[in-house]
DNA sequence: ACAATTAATGAACACTCTGTTTATTAAGTG
DNA sequence: CACTTAATAAACAGAGTGTTCATTAATTGT
């Protein structure tokens, strides 16, 4: 447990402690990961571990702690964005650019992101990524809209939209990052302002 | 490991166990949790735990595989609804019986499910979850629509919708179940249909 | 370039939990 | 009531934990 971040020994062991973390988070579950095979996978000595670390829980705890302050500082940048705004880069079929960026850093940490979304990953972190989108909603409801003239509960339809981002990310992690963080900032654009079943192309006959 | 379901005995200890179980995931999380103090808790020996299951993960595993097939269950009898079925629920503000009852389902355990869908929950069941919504989702979209006529990447759309869903099941449990089954089915139904802009109220000009 | 600093190592420590086995006790069965 | 079998108690080796301490090696600032 030393912060002196400057010396170079430290930035290596950390990096190599992280990237082995990781790795074995994929391949096995926080459960399933010791200390011992952690160290020895990443051919450091068992106790130099616990000179950064006060135990795996905290490891994680750390590198969840660095990712989210990054995703937070990405979604704040451009928080100013309004409704109005985001309509009107819709209407140019132009994501804005702050959802690229999430996108961008995703694509940058994807091994990470990839196990900690996945199903060897951390439930208390995907609860974290929806609160930050949450707050940074696209659309940005609490500020603009009364509780009474929504159709239904606001938490309920927060709820949904946060989920749904999260969910949109995780199956473009899981899928490969087949698309671009352009085309997945549009998708999420497309679906939450024209509705599920509009982008489905189901002729809308009830709605007007 | 046994598979004698009958013996009074043998029934009293498994649901001992689970109960504890469920305590403890709900406290510490199943990283934290250790057969020892399962036992102690549920009052029963440490070698009984091993007659009934192989490990810790196993009973995870045995609690598990019960609600996703009771679940699966409860959205395979109803599956042949089809979109134009469930339009027209809605346009009589009805939800499909069938949500109602996923919503049922999950008020009935919802102590279990509260704690899975947790932050000390289990990703893999979540994934199961989603899964499970996914192949019995509320728009049938596979059966109805070609892939070319879609606006977005089909995967994402049912990304997006079945994680949703999960989304506003894991809210309403964590908001103390204050809602209704019906209510919690209809609110599904409204933003699905609508969409999430329509139904924050705001004048929709571009969309027709 | 060198002395001072401090990170990393290796070995040892007591401790906790695991999963299994054995003989014994107690409860449920037909 | 006799039979079957679940639950118990105690003991076991094995593996991992988190800590300590003396020693080695790398990095830093001057």
């Amino acid at each position: 447990m030393v912060d002196n971040t400057m010396d170079k020994r430290v930035i290596r062991t950390k990096r190599l402690i992280r990237n082995v973390f990781t790795e074995l988070m994929e391949e096995k579950g926080f459960e399933g990961i010791t200390v011992k095979e952690l160290t020895t996978k990443a051919d450091i000595n068992r106790g130099t571990f616990y000179l950064h670390y006060k135990d795996k829980q905290d490891l994680l705890e750390q590198c969840e702690e660095q990712i989210i302050n990054e995703i937070n500082d990405i979604l704040k940048i451009e928080r100013q964005l309004n409704l109005e705004e985001t309509l009107n880069y819709y209407s140019k079929y132009e994501p804005p650019p702050f959802v690229v960026k999430l996108f961008d850093y995703i694509l940058e940490n994807a091994s990470f992101m990839k196990v900690m979304l996945g199903p060897n990953g951390d439930p208390s972190f995907q609860i974290r990524m929806k609160e930050s989108l949450r707050k940074n909603m696209l659309v940005k409801i609490e500020e603009k809209f009364h509780k009474e003239q929504m159709m239904v509960p606001q938490e309920c339809l927060l709820a949904y939209i946060s989920s749904a981002y999260l969910g949109v990310i995780q199956y473009w992690l899981e899928s490969g990052l087949k698309e671009s963080p352009r085309d997945m900032a549009l998708v999420l654009l497309k679906i939450t302002f024209l509705g599920p079943l509009t982008v489905t192309g189901f002729p809308n006959t009830f709605k007007s």
